[in-house]
DNA sequence: AAAACGGGGGC
DNA sequence: GCCCCAGTTTT
């Protein structure tokens, strides 16, 4: 299959980019609670502030002990700071009531979870529990629709058809070097194609050459 | 399918 | 001042 091919070829050049992540199994509840933060938001500002909310509380029960106004004081650079500590607050007290104080290691129930979505849960799975899964963001989504690997407006189906043609074991360090792919050469407006290593194989690289010679 | 949520950083 | 950011929920 064509993609397949296409999806090594990419996965060579991160690879010669990046180096090969050492997949470390971190606490699950902390990648939960971080990758929340996380959301709309740079992950410079999250990094202080899940650094900064687990240097006060550490568990369920005490992320549901702690009043609002605390977890907002604590995370308040975060975007949506408001609805973030509600649903912190919320997600701790139902790990209690529910999944005895443990986070659920499987899709369907993490996506019970409130301001939980298949973003999240898939690197509560992969970051936290060490599950192959592939998180989806606007990187990964963006880059493997200019490269061609997909061809989709819904990041649910650019992670079921990545899914089909990366190898499993991949699937581990795909969405973090996508990431800083996405934010160093393939950004969303002004991609510096002509740093790129890959652009031999790209649709979008492609596209703009065609339309650049007419 | 589109709007709403949102403060902070870069320019 | 304006635009954008590791999404999810609601309309």
């Amino acid at each position: 299959m064509r993609e397949k091919e296409k999806v090594k070829f990419i996965l060579k050049f991160l690879h010669k980019l990046y180096g090969y992540s050492n997949k470390k199994k971190n606490n699950p509840f902390l990648v939960l609670i971080s990758t929340l933060l996380s959301q709309r938001t740079r992950d410079e500002t999250t990094d202080a502030a899940t650094e900064r909310i687990f240097s006060v509380y550490n568990t369920p029960k005490e992320f549901s002990d702690a009043t609002l106004e605390e977890l907002e004081n604590l995370i308040k650079p975060v975007g949506f700071y408001h609805v973030k500590a509600k649903r912190i607050k919320q997600i701790s007290s139902i790990l209690i009531d529910r999944f005895n104080g443990i986070v659920p290691d499987n899709i369907e129930e993490l996506l019970t979870l409130p301001g939980v979505g298949r973003k999240t849960a898939n690197c509560v799975l992969v970051f936290g529990f060490d599950i192959p899964a592939l998180p989806v963001d606007t990187h990964v989504h963006r880059i493997s629709n200019r490269l061609g690997l997909v061809k989709t407006k819904e990041p649910y189906k650019t992670e079921i058809e990545l899914t089909k043609i990366a190898p499993i074991e991949e699937l581990y360090f795909l969405n973090t070097f996508m990431v800083k792919f996405g934010r160093e050469i393939c950004k969303p407006i002004g991609p510096r194609c002509y740093d790129c290593g890959v652009r031999d194989a790209c649709d979008y690289f492609e596209r703009q050459k065609i339309s650049r010679d007419r």
